[in-house]
DNA sequence: ATATTATGACCGAACAGTCGGTCAATAAAA
DNA sequence: TTTTATTGACCGACTGTTCGGTCATAATAT
């Protein structure tokens, strides 16, 4: 062992340990003795990278969050056409995101569970669920809006339509945890592009040009 | 105290106390002195009407499920136009069933979770939250079904545009769930009923009559 | 009507198991 | 040898469940 250890690198060790075990027992039902050995470490090691194993669900919890979020943010700065964005983020929010993390897909549910419960409570300031669906609204509204301006979508409005996106791809989620058998998600994520799509364009039969 | 108590009707003093509970402080967190303070009863009297915390969880979960598929069941036998009732479910999952019971609604955050983590577990054959979906779909399905053979609905595929729909709703309470300021159920639901039919619908200047 | 007995509803102290967090001891590195 | 890193036995707070006992009421007897 060298005299100094790597601290990022071993805290991300023991988040992605905590993961694993999130999403095979749910996050309540996690004991810090399961973290750590599935971390290959002692159960003492932990706290020596972490207070409490509140800190280790927001690290999880932010963690996880700031990749999509990022995804996100460049499809919004690298493509110019309101359709082909909103496409773009559906892909990447239900294709591309969820192939490779099957298993932590499950942690989700418990994020918002979590997230939910302790929107209230003081919580050090962190887990901002909230701030996070703030975010992506406001993102998708303002592709609906440039849409909009441009003329080829209908003058909804953004904000609702924009929830009304985001929670129709968090529900797929759900469906496809409930029922990964019978849910073909990239079907489902075809169907949304085309509906949604189909239900905010302007009627190509009353469109100006 | 009359010597003999209805059983039944305590059972469901107990399971309401126990909804509020958990709507309060989480399934996983909520305790049974809880529970007891909540019903204004010991603790041990709990056990005379439960044989244990899950069997609370239980059956509380099968009341809460009960009465949406009653209101479902009750729509697809009672109209006959597709429109009609895919409007009509829309309306009834997001605006009746909702309103009067929003406290409840952030339990179903927990049944979700709760449900899928113990999807693969005996759990003594209850909580059978892929079934209800099932249920759900297959309702959805043949209504669209019966619109595509009627000419209304585009051939699209009809069980994954009923896993959309109902994925779409599921996740629209989660919206509201986590954002109740800024997120306008009633609104919401409207407009989902217009992007969801307009995108399902017959182009109308292609429609053969 | 009154006293006596039987019953089951109710209770909460005690129990047993669980789990987050601590720390004294150990190992490894310098 | 000294410093740093690691560990897992241990502690104590917490909580689901049990169980012996109390009490109000109903049934019975007088």
């Amino acid at each position: 062992m060298p005299k100094f250890v790597d601290k990022e690198a071993k805290q991300l060790d023991i988040i992605n340990a905590a993961m694993k075990v999130f999403a095979r027992m749910g996050i309540v039902k996690a004991k810090m003795a399961d973290i750590a050995e599935e971390a290959a470490i002692g159960k003492g090691t932990i706290y020596e990278y972490f207070r409490s194993k509140d800190e280790i669900f927001n690290h999880a919890f932010e963690m996880f969050f700031s990749e999509m979020k990022t995804v996100l943010r460049g499809i919004s700065e690298n493509e110019d056409d309101p359709e082909t964005q909103i496409r773009q983020i559906i892909k990447a929010s239900l294709i591309d995101f969820t192939s490779g993390n099957e298993e932590f897909m499950q942690i989700m549910m418990d994020f918002w569970a979590e997230g939910i419960r302790n929107k209230n409570e003081t919580m050090s300031g962190m887990l901002n669920l909230e701030g996070i669906y703030n975010e992506f609204r406001s993102a998708i509204a303002s592709i609906l809006n440039e849409g909009i301006r441009k003329g080829v979508f209908r003058p909804v409005d953004s904000n609702v339509a924009a929830s009304t996106l985001i929670g129709t791809m968090d529900g797929l989620y759900l469906q496809w945890i409930v029922n990964p058998s019978v849910f073909n998600f990239e079907q489902a994520a075809r169907f949304l592009s085309e509906i949604f799509l189909r239900g905010i364009k302007i009627d190509p039969s009353q469109q100006q040009t």
